[in-house]
DNA sequence: CCAATTCGTACTCTTTTGGTACTATATAAG
DNA sequence: CTTATATAGTACCAAAAGAGTACGAATTGG
């Protein structure tokens, strides 16, 4: 079954509850430890998600006593192309977007080689039109 | 990375073979050796794939001796979303579509519990709009 | 009956994913 | 300067999923 990994899963209910947050509080940075309590996940998961969040300049991240992260952007400046990007990796269907890479193994004998195109921008396109705002909706 | 399964990558190359062949020659069924043949993979795999594909409708399948399979609709009348369905299983990015099942086992303190159907929807419905005519172009 | 062909299931091997642990680095406070 | 508190990065192991294969049952035409 075609479904996207727990990761992308704990990321946007992380991201939610951080949104959720920043909006009420006026706080600037928050802990992984404090997320971990208040989506009950486990702390190392949360933290290696933040982490890859981060590296995504999805969510800003400050070392140090009194660090912690923050969101980068708005909720509804936050899609979730980007999201599953951060911790799926880049998002294509197959190996055969680009005739440059090696392609799959029966290249030679492939009749619909490289043709794998419409077919990613279209799933690309549908996940950058969701952003995380819109995951959240009847929340608060 | 979110991407799908090879027996999907499979299922389309022989999609296509299966076109192109009812197209040029008026041949009604073809059975998973000659396919196999043209389209060089092992014909276990093969065999695997037109089975699942029979399933869904996608193809016709007879039995006996001098059977095969058939194109059950013209190319452009089959999208990927039926295709993928076949051969990966129903496209649900999360186990949380809907409230009735088990949803992920943090139900109880997520924020954004069944919120997951906007994304969903936009998925399956890009899936929709590729038909298979569309991953054959410049192949003949 | 016999040959050709699909159907269904089950099994094994490999790859990917999920989760955890450990160490290094950075920063604020005393 | 030292210490406490955070994030950053890497590496590792177990569990799950995926890919491929094999085998026997069912069906049809000659
Ligand atoms: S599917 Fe990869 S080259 Fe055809
Ligand atoms: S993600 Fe499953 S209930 Fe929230």
């Amino acid at each position: 079954m075609i479904k996207l990994s727990k990761m992308t899963d704990y990321a946007v209910v992380i991201l939610a509850d951080m949104a959720e947050r920043q909006n009420a509080e006026k706080i600037e940075q928050t802990s992984a430890t404090v997320i971990a309590q208040s989506t009950k996940l486990p702390e190392p998961t949360v933290s290696k998600v933040l982490k890859l969040l981060a590296r995504q300049n999805i969510i800003n991240s400050t070392r140090g006593a009194a660090g912690g992260y923050s969101l980068n952007k708005a909720p509804d400046q936050i899609n979730m192309a980007h999201v599953i990007t951060a911790t799926d990796g880049p998002i294509a269907l197959t190996a055969c977007v680009d005739e440059s890479t090696e392609c799959c193994d029966r290249a030679q004998n492939c009749s619909i080689k490289g043709q794998w195109n419409p077919l990613n921008r279209a799933m690309i396109s549908a996940l950058e039109n969701v952003s995380l705002s819109e995951m959240m909706r009847g929340t608060r």
